[in-house]
DNA sequence: TAAGTCAATGTTATATTATAACATTACTAC
DNA sequence: GTAGTAATGTTATAATATAACATTGACTTA
């Protein structure tokens, strides 16, 4: 079997797909990642990247602790949120800021400021990076202000929604 | 005197300026929104824009709030909420994610989707409209996922704040 | 191995942001 | 003047997040 590259695969996450396959490539790349920076991989660490894994959809922080909560874990919020904070701290969750709600990150690794797309009909997220998204502010803009962080999410209807509704 | 257009005023909060003059031109644009809008405008509209227009600073809720009593409005939050819905709703008032604080906006009437820049050292905020931002995304982004809705946010350091670090 | 150290987790309490639900007021239209 | 309605007032509580301190457990090192 060929493997394509195609374009970006922007919309992967709100379309059908391998997402058996996607997750354990992503807990894959998690957990090499807590290698190569010598980080420590605890349970609660391990978990909570799983749960975020698990429909591309964003959790809240007390979403979170029900769920760690009904596997056995401690479940106050300074649980969740510690523990998002070193996830985030380390680029492997992001944020959503629409939604105060966490998701995993489809880069992790790589240093970026990503762009979010929300589907306020199936409440997916995709996530794509700067390259992918084409976004461009212009020279005047950079000469006026020093950027260091962006928050940028875009909320609308995803490619699958759309589809659903045209029937 | 010869009326300048310059470039767009980017800058323009972050930097000295007639802020009284400011704050008037702000004002009448906004009443005249209402009138031709057929909008009522209360005493505590009024105020809650007023307050926004204080300095170029974002204001959370119970920051209004604060300041309503003192000026012997009523001060529970609901007040503050509802104003604030009210304004967003009409294009008046925007608020700041990144800061859950709410900013008086700058090109009211327009319906647009606002850039900001928040200067994390003077806590200032401009507003730059998509044509000032320059802010593109590609083809491809779009014929994936029909964006309804934008939130931009640039956090960093403005002119002014970067030639006081200097000295 | 006992004592010290430190990061991670556990716990209690509380801060901050926001909304639901219902009551009152005050203006408009008839 | 009264019925209808938009705005404001009030009480209570929901939802999100953090501060401060306690305990645990793994690792070090003497």
């Amino acid at each position: 079997m060929e493997k394509k590259k195609t374009s970006p695969n922007i919309s992967k996450n709100f379309m059908n797909h391998n997402h058996e396959l996607c997750v354990e490539s992503s807990l894959k790349d998690f957990k090499q990642h807590f290698i190569e920076k010598e980080l420590k991989l605890t349970p609660l660490r391990l978990k909570v990247f799983q749960l975020l894994l698990k429909d591309h959809r964003p959790l809240g922080a007390y979403q979170i602790l029900d769920l760690l909560r009904k596997d056995g874990f401690s479940s106050t919020p300074p649980i969740a949120y510690r523990v998002l904070d070193f996830l985030i701290e380390h680029g492997f969750v992001h944020k959503i800021k629409k939604l105060n709600a966490f998701v995993a990150c489809s880069h992790p690794g790589n240093s970026h400021s990503p762009t979010f797309m929300i589907c306020r009909k199936c409440e997916k997220v995709a996530e794509i990076n700067e390259k992918e998204s084409g976004l461009k502010f212009n020279k005047e803009t950079s000469s006026e202000f020093k950027i260091e962080e962006a928050i940028i999410e875009f909320i609308g209807i995803c490619k699958n929604c759309i589809k659903l509704e045209v029937i």
